[in-house]
DNA sequence: TCTATTATTGGACTCAGTACAATATTATCC
DNA sequence: GGATAATATTGTACTGAGTCCAATAATAGA
């Protein structure tokens, strides 16, 4: 049974991988993210540190895994769309695709309990990454359809616009705890937001103040 | 003689500081900054390991001093800005008063040699805790502006827009190498990308091509 | 020169992450 | 079921970043 690549979106469930998982969670919750270490995180789980290993690159994958997740299912969408296509109205509409099926108890770890945890500085790099990631998949897919290079000016600031704009609905929409709306519309928003243009979002911000 | 905060503007010339930047940059490029350690750094610096935490906070701070600069100085900038000003404007004008200064020579290192020094993943990482911050930064200015929470969803997504877009110029602007334009002109265009809109950006790209 | 401040150093430590070989566990095929 | 191959788990040993704290050197100011 391979634990398959890092980021396995398949999920063979109650296995080392799910234990694993459990176990960090509660750690972080009690002590902490940076207080909580490997060991103890496999102690608990009941297995080798070295597992931990086998599942995870690095501590801070545990805090991402919802949001991994998520960033595979887009990269699946986007390479299904078939060249010629509306760039931006594709783009939109796979990110929804993906966001559609999240549920509240799909909320990223790092996340959710940032204060409880304490993890604010610790865990925003490494949620990052995931920022970073998610904006190359942007720019190939932006390149492909626009027929430019991936490392374009035009293409790399709109794919790490509407990245960072991703981001912060993820975000905020983690931060309102329970009774949120669903995360689609905290994505609607942020996409209107970059789509429209920064001049007129703004200006009808401070307008409407 | 205080060695100030980690990311100093001032430059007392040739002190320890001075010596720790040579001397990584050069086993940088010999190396690749994977396989450089601090005491080798220190080392050849002629200072102790402890001497180098003095000055940096972690070993990829060295790369990027330059940008840390820009940054630190687009705070101020930022700072200066009274209320009431058009959001949008404002900070395209500070920006580009940050980086009017930056020349050919104030490269960062990380950019620079990304081929040679094979820094493409390690520093990624460090870079993007860069566009966090001044993510912060523009966050906080526009929430000022637009008198709105600073993790309100349409501040925080126009910031990280922002931050992105303006990270896309350095990177692609660094990547240009001998020859390049100034970096005003690629932030320019960054700029008017998110500005605008990308919905237009980019219908525009694909109806040129 | 004396003194307070700050820079530098030494030493000991924790912990994440890597490498690799050894062993256990499960699946597959006959 | 039993042999065998594939994969999961573990043990051991290691590197190197980053932290802490106390000791000492260097410098500035009076």
């Amino acid at each position: 049974m391979a634990p398959a690549s890092h980021n396995a979106v398949g999920r063979p469930r109650t296995s080392s991988r799910t234990v694993i998982e459990d176990a960090a969670a509660e750690l972080f919750l009690e002590n902490t993210y940076a207080l909580t270490t490997i060991e103890q995180i496999t102690q608990r789980a009941g297995v080798s540190r070295n597992t931990f290993f086998n599942y995870f690159g690095a501590k801070s994958d545990v805090l991402w895994v919802e949001l991994d997740a998520a960033i595979d299912r887009l990269a699946v969408e986007l390479r299904e769309i078939p060249n010629g296509q509306p760039a931006l109205a594709e783009m939109r509409a796979a990110t929804m695709r993906v966001v559609s099926d999240i549920g509240v108890d799909r909320v990223p770890l790092a996340l959710t309990q940032v204060d409880v945890m304490g993890t604010a500085e610790e865990t925003r790099v490494s949620g990052l990454a995931r920022l970073a990631r998610r904006s190359d998949l942007i720019a190939d897919f932006l390149a492909r359809q626009l027929q430019r290079r991936s490392d374009d000016l035009l293409v790399l600031s709109a794919a790490n616009a509407l990245s960072g704009a991703i981001s912060a609905a993820w975000t905020v929409w983690a931060r309102d705890g329970i009774g949120r709306r669903p995360l689609s519309d905290y994505m609607s928003e942020a996409f209107d937001v970059v789509s429209t243009g920064l001049s007129s979002a703004l200006a009808a911000a401070s307008s409407v103040e």
